[in-house]
DNA sequence: AAAGTCTATATCGGGCCAATATATATCGGC
DNA sequence: GCCGATATATATTGGCCCGATATAGACTTT
Protein backbone atom coordinates (compact mmCIF):
# COMPACT_ATOMS: atom_id res chain seq x y z
CA UNK A 1 0.00 0.00 0.00
CA UNK A 2 1.22 3.70 -0.84
CA UNK A 3 0.16 7.36 -1.00
CA UNK A 4 -1.85 6.52 -3.85
CA UNK A 5 -4.01 4.05 -1.86
CA UNK A 6 -4.09 6.84 1.13
CA UNK A 7 -5.15 9.52 -1.74
CA UNK A 8 -8.25 6.87 -3.14
CA UNK A 9 -8.59 6.23 0.96
CA UNK A 10 -9.12 9.94 1.94
CA UNK A 11 -11.33 10.89 -1.30
CA UNK A 12 -13.61 8.17 -0.91
CA UNK A 13 -14.81 10.11 2.22
CA UNK A 14 -15.61 13.36 -0.13
CA UNK A 15 -13.85 14.99 -3.43
CA UNK A 16 -10.89 17.09 -1.85
CA UNK A 17 -8.15 19.25 -2.93
CA UNK A 18 -4.47 17.99 -2.83
CA UNK A 19 -4.09 20.39 0.54
CA UNK A 20 -7.11 19.23 2.18
CA UNK A 21 -6.04 15.82 1.38
CA UNK A 22 -2.38 16.59 3.02
CA UNK A 23 -4.35 18.20 6.01
CA UNK A 24 -5.86 15.32 6.64
CA UNK A 25 -2.52 12.80 7.06
CA UNK A 26 -0.47 15.16 8.63
CA UNK A 27 -2.99 17.09 11.10
CA UNK A 28 -6.30 15.41 10.91
CA UNK A 29 -7.40 12.15 12.53
CA UNK A 30 -6.04 10.15 9.59
CA UNK A 31 -1.82 11.47 10.44
CA UNK A 32 -2.26 8.84 13.81
CA UNK A 33 -2.47 6.42 11.24
CA UNK A 34 -0.49 6.99 8.21
CA UNK A 35 1.58 10.27 7.22
CA UNK A 36 2.06 11.54 4.44
CA UNK A 37 2.90 15.42 2.82
CA UNK A 38 2.97 17.40 -0.15
CA UNK A 39 6.12 15.54 -1.46
CA UNK A 40 3.75 12.41 -1.55
CA UNK A 41 0.74 13.49 -2.11
CA UNK A 42 0.77 16.01 -5.16
CA UNK A 43 2.74 13.44 -7.53
CA UNK A 44 0.04 10.81 -6.35
CA UNK A 45 -2.82 12.59 -7.23
CA UNK A 46 -1.13 13.42 -10.92
CA UNK A 47 -0.42 9.93 -11.44
CA UNK A 48 -4.05 8.78 -10.35
CA UNK A 49 -5.40 11.63 -12.50
CA UNK A 50 -3.41 10.17 -15.28
CA UNK A 51 -4.70 6.70 -14.81
CA UNK A 52 -8.45 7.62 -14.37
CA UNK A 53 -8.66 6.63 -10.95
CA UNK A 54 -9.68 10.20 -10.44
CA UNK A 55 -11.11 13.10 -12.05
CA UNK A 56 -9.72 16.63 -11.76
CA UNK A 57 -11.74 20.18 -11.57
CA UNK A 58 -9.90 22.77 -11.94
CA UNK A 59 -11.99 25.91 -9.82
CA UNK A 60 -11.13 29.65 -10.45
CA UNK A 61 -11.53 31.33 -6.95
CA UNK A 62 -11.93 35.14 -6.08
CA UNK A 63 -8.25 35.95 -5.15
CA UNK A 64 -6.60 32.85 -3.69
CA UNK A 65 -4.74 30.51 -6.60
CA UNK A 66 -7.23 28.33 -8.56
CA UNK A 67 -8.05 24.97 -6.59
CA UNK A 68 -8.04 21.91 -8.27
CA UNK A 69 -10.97 19.45 -6.80
CA UNK A 70 -10.46 15.77 -7.30
CA UNK A 71 -12.66 12.97 -6.94
CA UNK A 72 -12.68 9.43 -6.94
CA UNK A 73 -14.19 7.53 -10.11
CA UNK A 74 -15.98 4.07 -10.46
CA UNK A 75 -12.81 2.82 -11.31
CA UNK A 76 -11.01 4.44 -8.50
CA UNK A 77 -13.28 3.38 -5.84
CA UNK A 78 -12.53 -0.17 -7.42
CA UNK A 79 -8.95 -0.01 -7.28
CA UNK A 80 -9.31 1.23 -3.84
CA UNK A 81 -11.45 -1.97 -2.71
CA UNK A 82 -8.75 -4.25 -4.67
CA UNK A 83 -6.07 -2.22 -2.35
CA UNK A 84 -7.67 -2.85 1.18
CA UNK A 85 -8.19 -6.32 0.05
CA UNK A 86 -4.66 -7.80 0.01
CA UNK A 87 -3.03 -8.30 3.54
CA UNK A 88 -2.19 -5.27 5.07
CA UNK A 89 1.87 -4.76 5.44
CA UNK A 90 3.43 -4.60 9.17
CA UNK A 91 3.08 -1.45 10.70
CA UNK A 92 6.03 1.13 10.23
CA UNK A 93 7.13 3.22 13.33
CA UNK A 94 9.66 5.16 13.77
CA UNK A 95 9.87 7.06 17.22
CA UNK A 96 12.99 9.54 17.92
CA UNK A 97 11.14 10.01 20.97
CA UNK A 98 11.41 6.29 22.71
CA UNK A 99 14.65 5.79 20.98
CA UNK A 100 16.27 8.89 22.52
CA UNK A 101 14.77 7.76 26.02
CA UNK A 102 16.49 4.84 25.86
CA UNK A 103 19.68 6.21 25.96
CA UNK A 104 18.39 8.64 28.99
CA UNK A 105 21.58 8.23 31.06
CA UNK A 106 23.06 10.09 28.10
CA UNK A 107 20.93 12.86 28.20
CA UNK A 108 20.64 15.80 31.23
CA UNK A 109 17.93 14.82 33.51
CA UNK A 110 15.74 18.15 32.99
CA UNK A 111 15.94 17.26 29.19
CA UNK A 112 14.26 13.96 29.67
CA UNK A 113 11.66 15.62 31.92
CA UNK A 114 10.48 18.34 29.45
CA UNK A 115 10.47 15.62 26.74
CA UNK A 116 8.60 13.86 28.91
CA UNK A 117 6.21 16.26 29.84
CA UNK A 118 5.40 17.65 26.28
CA UNK A 119 4.96 14.48 25.49
CA UNK A 120 1.93 13.79 27.62
CA UNK A 121 0.85 17.08 26.60
CA UNK A 122 0.67 15.95 22.87
CA UNK A 123 -1.06 12.99 23.80
CA UNK A 124 -3.82 14.82 25.68
CA UNK A 125 -3.92 17.15 22.91
CA UNK A 126 -5.02 14.15 20.72
CA UNK A 127 -7.16 12.47 23.10
CA UNK A 128 -9.20 15.78 23.36
CA UNK A 129 -9.81 15.90 19.09
CA UNK A 130 -10.66 12.26 19.28
CA UNK A 131 -13.30 12.82 22.20
CA UNK A 132 -14.79 15.94 20.26
CA UNK A 133 -14.31 13.67 16.75
CA UNK A 134 -16.77 10.41 18.72
CA UNK A 135 -19.76 13.25 18.84
CA UNK A 136 -20.13 13.47 15.07
CA UNK A 137 -21.39 11.24 13.01
CA UNK A 138 -19.14 8.49 11.45
CA UNK A 139 -18.64 5.22 9.81
CA UNK A 140 -18.35 2.35 11.61
CA UNK A 141 -14.91 1.79 11.09
CA UNK A 142 -13.47 5.07 11.67
CA UNK A 143 -16.18 4.79 15.23
CA UNK A 144 -13.31 1.47 15.97
CA UNK A 145 -10.48 3.35 15.31
CA UNK A 146 -11.15 6.52 16.71
CA UNK A 147 -12.22 4.40 20.35
CA UNK A 148 -9.35 2.38 19.90
CA UNK A 149 -6.55 5.81 18.98
CA UNK A 150 -8.22 6.60 22.76
CA UNK A 151 -7.68 3.99 24.35
CA UNK A 152 -3.76 3.89 23.35
CA UNK A 153 -3.52 7.56 23.70
CA UNK A 154 -4.82 7.48 27.26
CA UNK A 155 -2.32 4.05 28.34
CA UNK A 156 0.50 5.88 26.80
CA UNK A 157 -0.17 9.31 28.82
CA UNK A 158 -0.86 7.62 32.04
CA UNK A 159 2.05 5.58 31.95
CA UNK A 160 4.44 8.25 31.30
CA UNK A 161 2.70 10.16 33.93
CA UNK A 162 2.65 7.54 36.53
CA UNK A 163 6.59 6.70 35.62
CA UNK A 164 7.95 9.95 34.35
CA UNK A 165 9.23 10.78 38.50
CA UNK A 166 10.34 7.00 39.16
CA UNK A 167 13.10 7.49 35.76
CA UNK A 168 14.25 10.90 36.53
CA UNK A 169 15.14 9.91 40.15
CA UNK A 170 16.57 6.34 39.08
CA UNK A 171 18.81 8.44 36.51
CA UNK A 172 20.03 10.55 39.37
CA UNK A 173 21.02 7.85 41.45
CA UNK A 174 23.29 6.28 39.18
CA UNK A 175 24.38 9.50 37.83
CA UNK A 176 27.87 9.93 39.42
CA UNK A 177 28.76 5.94 37.93
CA UNK A 178 27.76 6.78 34.59
CA UNK A 179 31.34 7.58 33.18
CA UNK A 180 32.63 3.82 34.40
CA UNK A 181 29.36 2.45 33.05
CA UNK A 182 30.51 -0.44 31.27
CA UNK A 183 27.79 -1.48 27.92
CA UNK A 184 24.45 -3.72 28.96
CA UNK A 185 23.37 -6.34 27.38
CA UNK A 186 19.49 -7.12 26.97
CA UNK A 187 18.97 -4.84 24.12
CA UNK A 188 20.14 -7.25 21.24
CA UNK A 189 17.01 -9.18 21.76
CA UNK B 1 17.97 11.71 13.48
CA UNK B 2 18.56 8.56 10.44
CA UNK B 3 19.18 5.46 10.07
CA UNK B 4 23.48 6.49 11.24
CA UNK B 5 22.09 7.25 14.44
CA UNK B 6 20.39 4.23 14.55
CA UNK B 7 23.32 2.14 14.16
CA UNK B 8 25.63 4.45 16.69
CA UNK B 9 22.86 3.64 19.64
CA UNK B 10 22.78 -0.29 19.09
CA UNK B 11 26.62 -0.08 19.02
CA UNK B 12 26.66 1.56 22.33
CA UNK B 13 25.16 -1.25 24.05
CA UNK B 14 27.95 -3.08 22.81
CA UNK B 15 30.09 -4.59 19.21
CA UNK B 16 28.10 -6.32 16.85
CA UNK B 17 27.94 -7.04 13.04
CA UNK B 18 25.59 -5.60 10.56
CA UNK B 19 23.62 -8.45 10.60
CA UNK B 20 22.90 -8.53 14.34
CA UNK B 21 22.35 -4.56 14.28
CA UNK B 22 19.52 -5.63 11.64
CA UNK B 23 17.64 -8.39 13.89
CA UNK B 24 18.16 -5.61 17.00
CA UNK B 25 16.17 -3.30 14.34
CA UNK B 26 13.64 -5.75 12.53
CA UNK B 27 12.66 -8.44 14.92
CA UNK B 28 14.69 -7.59 18.35
CA UNK B 29 13.15 -5.09 20.98
CA UNK B 30 14.30 -1.79 18.98
CA UNK B 31 11.87 -2.76 16.16
CA UNK B 32 9.04 -1.59 18.31
CA UNK B 33 10.61 2.08 18.53
CA UNK B 34 12.82 2.52 15.23
CA UNK B 35 12.94 -0.04 12.23
CA UNK B 36 15.20 -0.60 9.81
CA UNK B 37 16.62 -2.92 7.23
CA UNK B 38 19.40 -4.07 4.99
CA UNK B 39 19.27 -1.47 2.71
CA UNK B 40 19.26 1.46 5.07
CA UNK B 41 21.62 -0.31 8.09
CA UNK B 42 24.99 -1.63 5.36
CA UNK B 43 25.46 1.36 3.48
CA UNK B 44 24.85 3.50 6.93
CA UNK B 45 27.65 1.43 8.40
CA UNK B 46 29.77 1.69 5.77
CA UNK B 47 29.70 5.54 6.11
CA UNK B 48 30.18 5.51 9.55
CA UNK B 49 33.07 3.50 9.15
CA UNK B 50 34.47 5.88 6.71
CA UNK B 51 34.20 8.67 8.92
CA UNK B 52 35.73 7.35 11.89
CA UNK B 53 32.77 7.36 13.98
CA UNK B 54 32.73 2.85 14.45
CA UNK B 55 35.93 0.96 13.48
CA UNK B 56 35.33 -2.58 11.84
CA UNK B 57 37.42 -5.78 12.56
CA UNK B 58 36.92 -8.48 10.05
CA UNK B 59 36.97 -11.69 11.72
CA UNK B 60 37.07 -14.64 9.73
CA UNK B 61 34.97 -17.70 10.66
CA UNK B 62 35.65 -21.39 9.77
CA UNK B 63 32.80 -22.08 7.54
CA UNK B 64 30.32 -19.05 7.47
CA UNK B 65 31.33 -16.52 5.81
CA UNK B 66 33.65 -13.53 7.48
CA UNK B 67 32.10 -11.34 10.45
CA UNK B 68 32.47 -7.59 10.24
CA UNK B 69 31.94 -6.44 13.78
CA UNK B 70 31.57 -2.75 14.52
CA UNK B 71 32.92 -1.01 17.39
CA UNK B 72 31.68 2.78 18.70
CA UNK B 73 35.03 4.75 18.88
CA UNK B 74 35.21 7.72 21.26
CA UNK B 75 34.32 10.08 17.98
CA UNK B 76 30.95 7.71 17.62
CA UNK B 77 29.85 8.39 21.22
CA UNK B 78 30.55 12.12 20.75
CA UNK B 79 28.64 11.92 17.41
CA UNK B 80 25.82 9.72 19.12
CA UNK B 81 25.40 12.10 21.92
CA UNK B 82 25.42 15.23 20.24
CA UNK B 83 22.53 13.44 17.67
CA UNK B 84 20.79 12.65 20.78
CA UNK B 85 20.64 16.16 22.53
CA UNK B 86 19.09 17.49 19.58
CA UNK B 87 15.17 17.77 19.52
CA UNK B 88 13.14 14.47 18.56
CA UNK B 89 11.37 14.53 15.12
CA UNK B 90 7.59 13.80 15.48
CA UNK B 91 7.06 10.32 15.36
CA UNK B 92 6.50 8.78 12.10
CA UNK B 93 3.66 5.67 11.67
CA UNK B 94 2.10 4.00 9.00
CA UNK B 95 -0.49 1.23 9.94
CA UNK B 96 -2.02 -0.35 7.22
CA UNK B 97 -4.30 -2.19 9.43
CA UNK B 98 -5.51 0.64 11.33
CA UNK B 99 -6.17 2.59 7.63
CA UNK B 100 -7.74 -0.74 6.42
CA UNK B 101 -9.99 -0.79 9.05
CA UNK B 102 -11.18 2.75 9.13
CA UNK B 103 -13.04 1.23 5.49
CA UNK B 104 -14.19 -1.92 6.95
CA UNK B 105 -17.51 -1.58 5.33
CA UNK B 106 -15.90 -1.93 2.42
CA UNK B 107 -14.22 -5.80 3.13
CA UNK B 108 -16.01 -9.06 4.08
CA UNK B 109 -16.93 -9.51 7.98
CA UNK B 110 -14.88 -12.36 8.29
CA UNK B 111 -12.14 -10.76 6.62
CA UNK B 112 -12.36 -7.59 9.35
CA UNK B 113 -12.63 -10.19 12.19
CA UNK B 114 -9.45 -12.36 11.10
CA UNK B 115 -7.29 -9.17 11.05
CA UNK B 116 -8.26 -8.37 14.32
CA UNK B 117 -7.49 -11.53 15.17
CA UNK B 118 -4.01 -11.85 14.12
CA UNK B 119 -3.37 -8.42 15.60
CA UNK B 120 -4.21 -9.13 18.99
CA UNK B 121 -2.34 -12.23 18.92
CA UNK B 122 0.55 -10.32 17.82
CA UNK B 123 0.60 -7.59 20.30
CA UNK B 124 0.11 -11.14 22.99
CA UNK B 125 3.51 -12.31 21.75
CA UNK B 126 5.25 -8.87 21.77
CA UNK B 127 3.75 -8.57 25.68
CA UNK B 128 5.28 -11.89 26.41
CA UNK B 129 8.66 -10.60 24.81
CA UNK B 130 8.99 -7.81 26.64
CA UNK B 131 8.22 -9.20 29.83
CA UNK B 132 10.42 -11.71 29.65
CA UNK B 133 12.55 -9.01 29.09
CA UNK B 134 12.20 -7.08 31.57
CA UNK B 135 13.47 -9.83 34.43
CA UNK B 136 17.34 -9.11 32.73
CA UNK B 137 18.90 -6.31 34.15
CA UNK B 138 18.77 -3.28 31.91
CA UNK B 139 19.74 0.45 31.90
CA UNK B 140 17.12 2.72 33.42
CA UNK B 141 16.04 4.15 29.99
CA UNK B 142 15.37 0.80 28.43
CA UNK B 143 13.53 -0.26 31.74
CA UNK B 144 11.80 3.03 31.26
CA UNK B 145 10.42 2.02 27.30
CA UNK B 146 9.66 -1.61 27.58
CA UNK B 147 7.26 -0.80 30.52
CA UNK B 148 6.00 1.54 28.44
CA UNK B 149 5.28 -0.61 25.33
CA UNK B 150 3.88 -2.99 27.71
CA UNK B 151 1.42 -0.81 28.63
CA UNK B 152 0.49 0.39 25.16
CA UNK B 153 0.18 -3.22 23.83
CA UNK B 154 -1.77 -4.15 26.94
CA UNK B 155 -4.39 -1.39 26.24
CA UNK B 156 -4.51 -1.97 22.64
CA UNK B 157 -4.98 -5.88 22.51
CA UNK B 158 -7.83 -5.46 25.31
CA UNK B 159 -9.72 -2.63 23.27
CA UNK B 160 -9.10 -5.02 20.32
CA UNK B 161 -10.54 -7.88 22.38
CA UNK B 162 -13.62 -6.10 24.08
CA UNK B 163 -14.81 -4.31 20.78
CA UNK B 164 -14.25 -6.59 18.13
CA UNK B 165 -17.66 -8.35 18.31
CA UNK B 166 -19.54 -5.26 18.48
CA UNK B 167 -17.71 -3.75 15.48
CA UNK B 168 -18.66 -6.81 13.30
CA UNK B 169 -22.22 -6.43 14.56
CA UNK B 170 -22.38 -3.15 13.82
CA UNK B 171 -21.07 -3.79 10.27
CA UNK B 172 -23.43 -6.64 9.85
CA UNK B 173 -26.55 -4.30 10.37
CA UNK B 174 -25.47 -1.43 8.07
CA UNK B 175 -24.54 -4.35 5.48
CA UNK B 176 -27.42 -3.83 2.99
CA UNK B 177 -27.48 -0.40 3.03
CA UNK B 178 -23.98 -0.22 2.00
CA UNK B 179 -24.66 0.04 -1.73
CA UNK B 180 -26.27 3.33 -1.46
CA UNK B 181 -24.52 4.81 1.56
CA UNK B 182 -23.16 8.48 0.46
CA UNK B 183 -19.98 9.82 1.58
CA UNK B 184 -19.66 10.59 5.28
CA UNK B 185 -17.81 13.83 6.80
CA UNK B 186 -15.49 13.94 10.17
CA UNK B 187 -12.65 12.56 8.44
CA UNK B 188 -10.95 15.66 7.07
CA UNK B 189 -10.67 16.81 10.70
C1' DA C 1 2.59 48.67 7.91
C1' DA C 2 5.33 44.89 9.05
C1' DA C 3 5.13 40.26 10.35
C1' DG C 4 2.99 36.17 10.43
C1' DT C 5 -0.45 32.70 9.15
C1' DC C 6 -3.56 30.45 5.81
C1' DT C 7 -4.94 28.68 1.31
C1' DA C 8 -2.95 26.38 -2.60
C1' DT C 9 0.28 24.00 -5.87
C1' DA C 10 4.68 22.06 -7.11
C1' DT C 11 9.66 20.18 -7.35
C1' DC C 12 14.15 18.08 -5.95
C1' DG C 13 17.93 15.82 -3.61
C1' DG C 14 18.81 12.73 -0.61
C1' DG C 15 17.25 9.06 2.46
C1' DC C 16 15.08 4.85 3.00
C1' DC C 17 13.62 0.02 2.02
C1' DA C 18 11.70 -4.34 -0.13
C1' DA C 19 13.38 -7.47 -2.99
C1' DT C 20 17.00 -9.96 -4.51
C1' DA C 21 21.68 -12.34 -5.05
C1' DT C 22 25.33 -15.18 -2.98
C1' DA C 23 27.37 -18.76 0.00
C1' DT C 24 27.56 -21.98 3.78
C1' DA C 25 25.86 -24.55 7.96
C1' DT C 26 22.69 -26.66 10.87
C1' DC C 27 18.53 -29.02 12.29
C1' DG C 28 14.30 -31.63 12.07
C1' DG C 29 11.74 -34.93 9.58
C1' DC C 30 11.22 -38.77 6.47
C1' DG D 1 21.45 -40.17 4.99
C1' DC D 2 19.12 -36.86 2.19
C1' DC D 3 15.99 -32.83 1.56
C1' DG D 4 13.93 -28.60 2.60
C1' DA D 5 13.72 -25.00 5.77
C1' DT D 6 15.91 -21.91 8.60
C1' DA D 7 19.92 -19.27 10.23
C1' DT D 8 24.33 -16.76 9.59
C1' DA D 9 26.41 -13.13 6.97
C1' DT D 10 27.20 -9.31 3.42
C1' DA D 11 25.82 -6.36 -0.35
C1' DT D 12 23.23 -3.79 -4.28
C1' DT D 13 19.46 -1.57 -6.80
C1' DG D 14 15.22 0.57 -8.41
C1' DG D 15 11.81 2.95 -6.91
C1' DC D 16 9.16 5.16 -3.30
C1' DC D 17 9.04 8.65 0.06
C1' DC D 18 9.54 13.16 2.23
C1' DG D 19 11.55 17.46 4.39
C1' DA D 20 12.82 21.56 2.68
C1' DT D 21 11.98 25.01 -0.30
C1' DA D 22 9.74 28.26 -3.87
C1' DT D 23 5.71 30.93 -5.23
C1' DA D 24 1.83 34.02 -4.36
C1' DG D 25 -2.26 36.52 -2.97
C1' DA D 26 -5.33 37.28 1.18
C1' DC D 27 -6.27 37.68 5.76
C1' DT D 28 -4.97 38.48 10.72
C1' DT D 29 -2.39 40.05 14.35
C1' DT D 30 0.73 43.39 16.55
Amino acid sequence: MDVKTLCLGVLFFGDATGYEIRKACSEGMISHLYEAGYGSIYPALAQLSGTGLVTCTEMAQDGRPDKKVYSLTEAGRQALIESLREPPAHDRIRSEFMFGLLFSQLLPNAEVGKRIDERIAWYRDGLERMRTCLGHDMAPGAQFVTGYGIAVYEAAANYLETHRDTLIRTLSQSEDTVEEQPAREAVGR
